[in-house]
DNA sequence: ATCAAAAATGTAAGCGCTTTCAATAACTAT
DNA sequence: ATAGTTATTGAAAGCGCTTACATTTTTGAT
């Protein structure tokens, strides 16, 4: 069923039946009625395929994430998803797995299917050839960057200001006493490399000690935080408190430290990073930084439309974190 | 830059510069590096719409989940995206919080973009509405449906058995002494009916009582948990085990537990579901249902596959769950 | 050199829709 | 009634590709 045998059922031209599917004021009431009723009868469904190749647009985005399994990535693909949706769109959702040539693959197909435009969450810290890739893409479609910079044509920048989340622990830490701070970092993102940024610095601003151990670089999940912990106490580390870069692995290190019988936080503080789900499940309930997934979300989508609609785009938004508190510190 | 373009610049017709494009066989050497180096000089990149237009088919699976910030949705949904990649399909997301009718629109707007399969993830539990329209869609392409039920042509269901996993449950807290057993439910989609079928046969089978308050209907989430256990001990109710439909609805319970001072498992056993990741972050370990969710999203794939080679495929497949025992109970 | 068969290439129709522009129908005011 | 408007409708081109079929070129055996 396609929109000739509509227009020949109803006794009308197809360039009427498009008008009608398309809801035109131009076509009188009895015309419409005709074909509705024809429409209703055989279930009609337009074929967008088609609608597309002439208008050049799926009203589809493609959302790359590293792994929606994660539940920042979920998040932030769900909001995405959500307010797209509202506005007509519908998401191709890949997971890239934080690889880049996996990413540039993915973009390439997504561009092939002339998706309206691509939101990127989530960026390993510098590629070349990743980058050369994003630029070339640009070309034929917005990109909006969530949590990753790239200064090009047609790319905007949405980005957490993760540097400042970890000096606010810091400051936090500091104020309650604490000297002697460790930073858990599980990724090499841009995300991530921020976060490491605002450690240093927090530590340096008020002269706390930066040594050798202050950042560990451990795997991501439950396990680097508990393997951290165990580490650091078995090589007689001094420290009364940890910061990690991720709820997730701030709860390992918990975790490892109730094990060996620390206190928290009268032994050791502990101080997560994203104020997701498991911050609350965990106990004792964790102080963490709110990365304010949502709004980020919401802004990428903002920025999309906005860039759709012909409006005025400041090339890079910066969204300011929370500190959490509860009783982990 | 279009396939016209790309042909005359190499001197040659757009049927051949199609064939070098689709690595068709029959074209010779020569031809086939003069078209190519047009297309690498152009950075030539072909039009899937125009492609999916002749072909009808976008090589694109809709996949529909509640709410993929749910880790097992995630998970199951991650599973599908990756297996569907590797058969050169991109994946269209959507969440539809298990409204029926926000599912009916969903799939409307799937089918207009000609998707080539759909994946159902959960499912409300029976609503007629929604049952005849899903069967209308499948009149126009294959559906798979993950963890729910619908007998029509060209619907395909894999489910968990999700009845004989709370069984065992049953069974494990029984075989422990257990007799005062308490379920906590916490959806109405068709697995959480499934679960409470294995709770009540479960129960029956092995002469254990069946209350008013055996089986309670909570909140989804890590409150609905603490809220469920904090009526049952201020109402004396008594009991010894906890089983929750959900893991973290286990973990909610188990806050609530310790905040009462109960010892977990001494004083009261907890089972929960999914075996996802929090069932190793909280305190104690939690013994759950694993339901084998990449299992289930990767046999998804297989059988839309299969529809799409002409295999023959049973239209239920069913996968049965394991129980993992850890400390909490 | 000659012809049949095989390989390579080209022609053109068509996928289902939107949209411009022209044509017709329906009003309005004289 | 009549011309001038305006509201409806239709004809046809074209979006960028695939593919059946026709045509041309190449190959190989005589």
């Amino acid at each position: 069923m396609n929109i000739y045998n509509v227009a020949s059922e109803a006794g009308v031209s197809i360039a009427t039946v498009s008008r009608v599917l398309n809801n035109s004021p131009q076509v009188s009431e009895k015309t419409r009625k005709k074909v509705t009723d024809v429409l209703e009868k055989y279930h009609y469904t337009p074929n967008a395929i088609a609608r597309g190749l002439v208008v050049n647009s799926m009203k589809t985005i493609g959302v790359l994430t590293i792994d929606i399994r994660d539940l920042y990535y979920a998040t932030v693909a769900y909001t995405i998803e959500q307010d797209l949706s509202k506005l007509g769109y519908n998401v191709m959702l890949c997971n890239t797995g934080g690889d880049a040539q996996e990413k540039i693959n993915y973009m390439k197909r997504l561009a092939e299917k002339k998706v309206d435009g691509l939101i990127l969450v989530g960026s390993v810290f510098k590629d070349q050839k990743l980058d050369t890739a994003i630029s070339q893409i640009a070309k034929q479609m917005p990109i909006v960057m969530v949590n990753g910079l790239l200064e090009a044509e047609n790319i905007y920048s949405i980005i957490c200001d993760d540097s400042y989340g970890i000096s606010m622990g810091v400051a936090y830490l500091h104020n309650k006493g604490h000297r002697d701070i460790v930073y858990l970092q599980d990724a090499e993102t841009y995300s991530a490399q921020s976060k490491v940024h605002g450690f240093k610095t927090g530590m340096l601003k008020r002269e706390l000690p930066l040594k050798a151990h202050s950042i560990l670089k451990v795997e991501k999940g439950i396990n680097g935080g508990s393997i951290a912990v165990k580490q650091l106490v078995e090589s007689d580390y001094n420290f009364s408190a940890i910061i990690a870069g991720e709820d997730i692995t701030a709860v390992g290190a918990i975790k490892a430290l109730k094990a060996l019988h620390k206190g928290i936080p009268d032994d050791v503080a502990v101080i997560g990073f994203n104020n997701s789900i498991i911050a609350q499940c965990c106990d004792p309930d964790l102080t963490t930084v709110d990365n304010k997934m949502e709004m980020t979300a919401t802004g990428a989508v903002r920025i999309l439309n906005d860039v759709f609609k012909g409006r005025n785009v400041p090339s890079k938004t910066v969204i300011t974190p929370d500190l959490v508190i509860r009783t982990s510190s």
